[in-house]
RNA sequence: GGAGAGAUGUCCGAGCGGUUUAAGGAGCUGGUCUUGAAAACCAGUGACUCGCAAGAGCCGUGGGUUCGAAUCCCACUCUCUCCGCCA
């Protein structure tokens, strides 16, 4: 959530960074401001009665001590309690229906974040490697995967339903053998592993931005306030929840593997086989707890470290960064790391790398000092896909697939999955 | 799942509905003493939120009773002990 200092001191910013998003919120923000100035009146209106009933409930006992009559003063006290009860229920609808506009306004796009209204106009930075080229008529990974008899949504169809896959065999151990790939390479590289539970109760989803506004994308359990995560970022990020770090360890840097469930993963009928859009999928996600002087340097050493796992790999890859109008709500600037599909002839997404600034830290209270005596101040959230396994996987299968119908392991993984081709 | 106990500041820990603006200790900071340190002694010391400020709020969370709640009532969460079940 944006700071509510931010938009009363420069509502026009705020204004201006939604238009940049493509959306007029100009009335939210107006009506935010209202409430606020009203919030405060009343607010200050109470402070001053309660100081009063405070000073006098230091009286009373005095008072009867000496033998004093309080009935005055307790006629007084009653008539200041009925006020200062109007007042904090006053304030309860204030702060509520605050609250409900603050939670409802995106963060605002970095100034370096390119304008523009949709994916169309995301803006390419760099590739590596090129579209793949064969000899041959290449084929879908979903084609290849039944062919090798690798993954099976048949079955997943009876078990669970539509968009769900059991791997199998030398499939299952190529989804695991990224993973791993994956976990060695981040935490030798400075990230600490973390194996995070897979739900997570309403305060931990409010807090990385999932809540309140898109209840609907996840899976609840019924009778309990828990979900299942749509991504490694909530249980890590949250971690930290109501914490005040000390700044010398900043950043924290962590990487961990996790299931992810997303319910909206079907509604659009995109992606209909296949591993790319499945209501559960795994991910190895990367998260920092960043410096705000330094954490869009972090960001672009965040963006490097997914790059690198794709590179080890040897698949084409591009980076893009999302305009204003593609950003995600938490989000003040995302690179999107894309990886060549053949099946599709385009870039897929593989991983989004995010700088949420103090947009996430503000809503968990996630703060850092540098000295005791220094007051605590917000971090820097960032997150970053590092990367998503079943896209990878259908990535390898693609862009390493043989005239022949067989698979050949990409260099990297031939430790973990003790073979050099699948056929 | 059942039974019991508990949740107070950085930590331990006291707290009868009203000078609690949370006792006392530890720790931390400064000082005295000392060649230096330890010990002893003296002094100081929560963090956080809102507010321009005065001030208000904060004793697990949320409600309630009351002129007044850390203290009484209700609900919930979590922790510990024991029992049951269990990978």
């Amino acid at each position: 959530m944006l700071d509510i200092k931010l938009i009363r001191s420069n509502p026009d910013a705020v204004k201006a960074g939604m238009k940049k998003r493509n959306k007029n919120m100009d009335a939210l923000v107006d009506e935010i401001l209202e409430i606020d100035a009203k919030r405060r009146e009343i607010s200050s209106k109470s402070d001053t009665m309660k100081a009063e009933q405070n000073a006098a409930s230091k009286q009373i006992p005095q008072m009867k001590k000496e033998g004093k009559s309080t009935d005055e003063l307790m006629a007084r006290m009653k008539e200041l309690s009925d006020e200062v009860k109007e007042c904090a229920a006053q304030l309860t609808d204030l702060e509520a229906r605050q609250q409900e506009i603050i939670y409802s306004i995106p963060n605002v796009p970095h100034e370096s974040v390119p304008a523009g209204a949709d994916d169309s106009q995301n803006q390419e930075m760099r590739h590596f490697g090129d579209a793949t080229k064969f000899e041959f008529e290449p084929q879908a990974h979903w084609d290849i995967g039944a062919k090798l008899g690798l993954f099976d949504p048949e079955t997943a169809g009876k078990v669970t339903g539509a968009r769900f896959h059991f791997y199998k065999g030398l499939g299952a151990r190529l989804e695991r053998s990224v993973i791993n790939y994956f976990l060695n390479t981040h935490t030798s590289r400075g990230y600490t592993e973390i194996l995070p539970p897979f739900l997570a109760n309403t305060a931990s989803m409010t807090g990385t931005g999932q809540l309140p506004k898109f209840a609907e994308d996840m899976y609840k359990v019924e009778g309990e306030d828990l979900y299942l995560i749509p991504t490694a970022e909530v249980p890590v990020t949250n971690m930290h929840r109501d914490e005040i770090l000390t700044g010398a360890d900043l950043p924290r840097k962590y990487c961990a593997y996790s299931a992810c469930f997303r319910g909206e993963a079907g509604s659009a009928g995109r992606d209909t086989r296949g591993l790319i859009r499945q209501h559960q999928f795994n991910k190895v996600e990367l998260v920092k707890f960043a410096d705000p002087e330094t954490s869009y340097q972090e960001l672009e050493a965040l963006t490097r470290d997914a790059e690198f796992v794709l590179q080890g790999l040897g698949l084409p890859y591009r980076v893009v960064t999302l305009c204003a109008g593609d950003l995600g709500f938490s989000s003040a600037k995302t690179y999107d790391i894309e990886v060549w599909m053949p099946s599709y002839g385009r870039y897929v997404e593989i991983s989004s790398c995010s700088n949420f600034e103090d947009f996430q830290a503000r809503r968990g209270a996630i703060r850092y000092k540098n000295d005791v005596k220094d007051k605590a101040r917000l971090v820097h959230t960032l997150n970053g896909s590092g990367v998503a396994v079943g896209r990878t996987v259908a990535a390898i299968l693609e862009n390493y697939q043989n005239a022949d119908g067989s698979v050949t392991i990409p260099e990297a993984l031939r430790p973990y999955m003790g073979v050099d081709v699948i056929k």
